[in-house]
DNA sequence: GTGAAAGCGCTAACAC
DNA sequence: GTGTTAGCGCTTTCAC
């Protein structure tokens, strides 16, 4: 067995399941000069002359030696790496394309600060703690997606000092930096296109309790209050995902011929999910009933009739997000950001 | 300011944002006694007095206190963080569901072991060293996602002694342990599937330069030639997600009276979209063609028709992933496990 | 049952 | 330009 300081065999055989790894100390030995050095040339110091520093970085490739992270931190008290927390409803909820498409973003935004994610998803069922993340040094910060109800907490959390930065809605009362759409303008948006297309009784299918949604709900009754239209409360449905009692509940509006010719989904994927069942009863979309979505996920073209939603744009909330956390861990005041929402016009609207 | 060792402010002023934090010896300083006594006490050691403990920790809650993990990872040799490297071709695979459905059982199999996950991703553009990540000491092993074309790299690296497991398919030449659906057996089941609705002529979507979609056309054909049928080539075509060439392709099978009446597509996302461009066409599902996808993700169920699609066990295969690399990690020998895939039939497929 | 002291692998004064 | 040295915050022998 090689010894811990030469992690490379002393017999013949290939062992290379060995948890032995070099460290800066025998690069040093190696390479014949001193830790520092080592460790300056790795860093790129100017310091290290040219020859110097070659010489040990290709020492250190060939050996695929890496510093330790641990060490550097712990030494340099700097963390290279984000804490990303989902709050969902359910474990599923992290399976909504739009929720991926920004951690996509995120991860990108991270990667361009060499910075490092991990990710953990809290649920109501398990709250685990996971401010713990940043208590205990893992991770420099913490990005939330989706605040669902745990607001206060996460003042709390923010109050006591925590870098963070939530994607969600603004609160009147938060303290916490928030990246948000503009959801009273995408629920407005909505509103108006499916007025504009001609409807008259129109569907709204969210869970007004989660913040975001309230928005939408608010920007889209004001959308028909504007024309003189009334929403009638019979026609909310605050639907989840997977709710098997969606077609019960389309099947009981048809059967007690509570009328409707529109429906504003506050995903694309509810969105999908009704005009299945819309199809099921035979009514067409958008002949007999028109369907906007929410957020506009790449799938939205993809079906037929493709679906018109409400575009967020994720790429500039991902980057807002790590853009805003970046500046609060250099101790700048921080406000929120309000991204505009857009309407995009697919077949699901048309006129016919 | 306060000091360094007292992060509480000296003066009224509340300054949450400071970066100072209490560690050990400050609770051992309030608790009056040493910082093996606290470092103990955290750590639930019986060797500590019962009193001992529950006084050290009810100061340690109260004060919001945390071991920090870089100094406990250095001195112990131990890194509570596991890495989950997701290749792709794109960006935009992550947002398959089924990868994210898989990510979601090994984030729970991960958590009870009280392990977090550093998420990665490495696409064919930008392909970064995310070995790195275990040769800095960041993550215990690596979980590999999507083995793609990188078969000899990871072979590489695997001898390297990097501890790893990958999902994927099994490559007659893998000296690194996969986890896999069975996917010949998946082929099979679908072009069985398909055979026995009484499609005649039954066309392959996915790209066979993948190694598990190589296996599920084998599969497939397999079970076409076992009815005395034949694959025509004319009929496979490599699609990816979100191609725009899709429609133009079906359309040109339909112009050039190239007869198909069954469809077997290697995920559920390209059914969707095929689904989609068959009905553009005023082809009906299933009276026309009969669809049959890959991986059940939940929206099979929430579209019209719904899809007849291929199971394959992903809570099964997030725990397997964790529990052969908690055996790699024990330094135990670990084979491969192929798990077993189901079909499950719906609407797309019954006959009429 | 608790404390003193050494050291995990690295970085950064400070010295030369 | 490079080496010496101290120390990041913790865990764990070893001593009592």
């Amino acid at each position: 067995m090689a010894s811990r300081k030469d992690p490379r065999p002393t017999d013949t055989l290939l062992t290379p399941k060995s948890n032995d790894r070099y460290q800066m100390a025998d690069l040093a030995r190696l390479a014949g000069v001193s830790t520092s050095t080592v460790s300056r040339a790795l860093a790129g110091n100017p310091l290290i002359k040219e020859a110097t520093r070659q010489k040990i970085q290709a020492l250190a490739q060939s050996l695929n030696y890496q510093v330790n992270q641990s060490a550097a931190s712990l030494r340099k008290r700097d963390i290279p790496t984000m804490g990303l927390v989902i709050m969902g409803e359910s474990k599923q909820s992290i399976s909504d394309p739009f929720i991926l498409s920004l951690i996509g973003h995120i991860a990108d935004a991270l990667d361009e600060l060499d910075m490092n994610m991990l990710l953990t998803r809290v649920t109501p069922d398990r709250a685990k703690n996971f401010a713990a993340l940043y208590e205990t040094g893992q991770v420099a910060g913490l990005l939330v997606i989706g605040q669902l109800t745990n607001h206060s907490q996460l003042n709390d959390l923010y109050n006591r000092g925590t870098p963070m930065v939530v994607w969600g809605a603004r609160m009147p009362d938060s303290h916490y930096p928030v990246v948000g759409g503009d959801n009273f303008q995408g629920g407005f948006l909505a509103g108006q296109h499916l007025v504009q297309a001609g409807c008259k009784r129109i569907a709204f299918l969210g869970d007004i309790n989660h913040p975001e949604v309230q928005m939408r709900h608010a920007g889209f009754v004001k959308a028909l209050t504007d024309v003189g239209q009334s929403f009638d409360p019979r026609l909310y449905m605050p639907l989840l995902f997977g709710d098997t009692a969606l077609r019960a509940a389309i099947g009981q509006w048809i059967d007690q011929k509570i009328e409707f010719d529109g429906v504003f989904a506050t995903s694309d994927v509810a969105a999908l999910t009704i005009i299945a069942a819309l199809q099921e009863r035979g009514l067409k979309v958008p002949r007999d009933v028109k369907v906007v979505g929410y957020d506009d996920i790449p799938l939205s073209t993809h079906i037929h009739p493709t679906l018109t939603s409400i575009r967020q744009p994720t790429e500039l909330a991902g980057r807002a997000m790590v853009a805003l956390m970046r500046q609060r861990l250099q101790n700048a005041d921080v406000d929120s950001i309000t991204l505009p929402t857009t309407l995009v016009a697919r077949e699901s609207t048309l006129l016919t």
